[in-house]
This record gives C-alpha cells, sequence and structure tokens, in this order.
DNA sequence: CCGGCATGGCAAA
DNA sequence: TTGCCCTGCCGGA
C-alpha cells in the first residue's frame, strides 16, 4: 500500500493517537512479543519518518522501526467506547490508550532498535522529497554519469527515499521523460524540475491520502470522462492504465516489467531520445 | 478453494 | 538476476 507519502502521514498519526503519553502495546499474533514487552507502558516520544521506514520513539535509546513492505498497513481506531475490539488477522503490533488503538499487520520490518541503528538506517538512504533537510544535489549525484534507467534510479531507495511505483511512473509522465533513458542522459535541469514536482507531489499525497498527479485540465470533470477508480485511489497518468488510452494525446499506455516491477508509460508523450 | 497479484526490499549467486 | 518474506483481496474454477 505505501509510498513515502504513507509512511509521513502514519508518523503524524501515530503521534496523534498516542504521542506524549503512556500507551500498551502487545503482539497478538505473537511475531513481536518481546519488542511489545518492551515499551508497553512507555510514552511515545517521537514518530517519525525517512523514506518508507517509519520509527515510533520510546525514550531511553528506544525506537520502533516499521517497514510496511508491499502489504504491511495500519489500521486505526476509538477505544473512547470501550475496549478495543479482538484482534482481526495477523496483527504484529496494537498500540492502545483509552481513546485510540492502532493495529500494524504485515510489515516487513518492525523491531526493537537504537539510537545508533536508526542513524544507519537514514544514512543508507537518499534524500527524501518530504524532509525539509533533503539535499536533492545528492541525488543528482548519483544520476549523473549512471547507466542504470532513470525508471531505476527513482526506485532505488540509496538514490531517492520514499518514491514508490506510482510516483515513479507519474513523475516521469509529466516530465515527458521516457523511463529508459539512463541516468547520466538526464539533464540537470530535467532532474530540478523531477525533484520540484515530487515535493509538490508527495507533500500533497501526505495530506491527501492518496496518489493524485492529473492536472486540472486532464481530470475528469475536464476531459468529460468517468474518474478512476483503483486500489491507490488517486487519479493518475499512467500507473496501472496499460491499454487504456493516453489522458494527453490517446495512445494506449504501455506495461513492461522492468527490474521485477511493472512500469507504465505513454510512448508518445514520453519519447525515447539518442542517449550519448 | 486456490492461484495470482500488489504502492517493497533483502540476501544470495 | 532470482528467490523469499510479509498479508489480504479478488477472480476463476
Amino acid at each position: 500500500m505505501p509510498e513515502g507519502h504513507i509512511i509521513h502521514r502514519l508518523a503524524a498519526e501515530n503521534h496523534r493517537a498516542f504521542g506524549g503519553r503512556p500507551v500498551r502495546a502487545s503482539s497478538p499474533q505473537g511475531r513481536f512479543v518481546d519488542g511489545a514487552k518492551l515499551i508497553d507502558g512507555r510514552e511515545l516520544a517521537a514518530a517519525e519518518a525517512t523514506g518508507k521506514h517509519l520509527f515510533l520513539g520510546f525514550g531511553e535509546d528506544a525506537w520502533v522501526h516499521v517497514h510496511l513492505g508491499l502489504y504491511g498497513g495500519f489500521t486505526f481506531g476509538d477505544t473512547g467506547d470501550g475496549p478495543a475490539p479482538e484482534p482481526v488477522g495477523l496483527v504484529r503490533l496494537r498500540l492502545e490508550n483509552d481513546e485510540h488503538y492502532a493495529d500494524l499487520r504485515g510489515p516487513n520490518t518492525c523491531a526493537l532498535i537504537t539510537d545508533a541503528e536508526k542513524a544507519a538506517v537514514a544514512a543508507r538512504l537518499g534524500p527524501d522529497p518530504l524532509r525539509a533537510d533533503a539535499d536533492p544535489d545528492a541525488a543528482w549525484r548519483r544520476i549523473t554519469g549512471s547507466r542504470t534507467t532513470i525508471a531505476a534510479l527513482l526506485m532505488d531507495q540509496k538514490v531517492l527515499a520514499g518514491v514508490g511505483n506510482v510516483y515513479r511512473a507519474e513523475v516521469l509522465f509529466r516530465h515527458g521523460i521516457d523511463p529508459q533513458l539512463p541516468g547520466r542522459s538526464l539533464r540537470r535541469a530535467e532532474w530540478d524540475a523531477l525533484w520540484a514536482d515530487l515535493v509538490v507531489l508527495m507533500r500533497e499525497g501526505v495530506g491527501a491520502g492518496r496518489i493524485d498527479t492529473v492536472r486540472p485540465e486532464h481530470t475528469p470533470e475536464a476531459m468529460n470522462r468517468p474518474p478512476r477508480v483503483d486500489d491507490h485511489g488517486g487519479e493518475v497518468y499512467v500507473y496501472r492504465r496499460a491499454g487504456q488510452r493516453c489522458l494527453v494525446c490517446a495512445t494506449d499506455v504501455r506495461t513492461e516489467e522492468h527490474a521485477s516491477r511493472n512500469l507504465f508509460w505513454c510512448p508518445t508523450c514520453q519519447p525515447p531520445r539518442p542517449t550519448a
């Protein structure tokens, strides 16, 4: 479910629900019993996101490091009217106070770590467009000169943190860039524009809780077409629209597996160009 | 009921 | 590059 915008949103949501007061922690599924026991009754002191990594701080050099992977997710609910409901399915971690509860299921990572380990995780990540301290030049240095495709580079969390398959496809479409273009053929001005756009798009995604990338002039209302309903919930140009018409030029959107992920693009709006 | 699929990432070869 | 992990959902038998 999650690209970086969701993780940042979850940091805020956890902080809102549990910040600054003691929280009960448990692992109904039984796979995080020791960690839950250790933080049980402690106060949630901080909730931070870097890229797709979520860190819940419980003081005393103790962080819960969460990475949702492909299918992980949080469910929030209220306990104001009574006890939290019995966990449904496999709940790795439940957090709970007298007002709220949150269930974490299916994470790739859910582990108790130290300050130093948290810093090490952040250190292996590229700049996150959602963080004020991000340095886009660090990403540019890895892109320029690279023979790897720009599509693969955008998904590489060491290059750029928080961008996933949807933002990757959409930002390349919005800038008319062929996904197969090698990083070394990307122009500096193109990178600057891509980064600036990611900052805007992802920030909007945090607020909306979904990914919308379609410009006003191409929206369903403006184009006289039905709005698109899909798992990720937003209006997009190419992501998972293979075989459908491009919203701008009506060419069939193409898809291809690229580094074991599905890539989507419009061959007309994102034409190949000579690569030096 | 089962198989396939998904907005991810790791280790191993 | 491949295989594997994590879970829920949906479509076809």
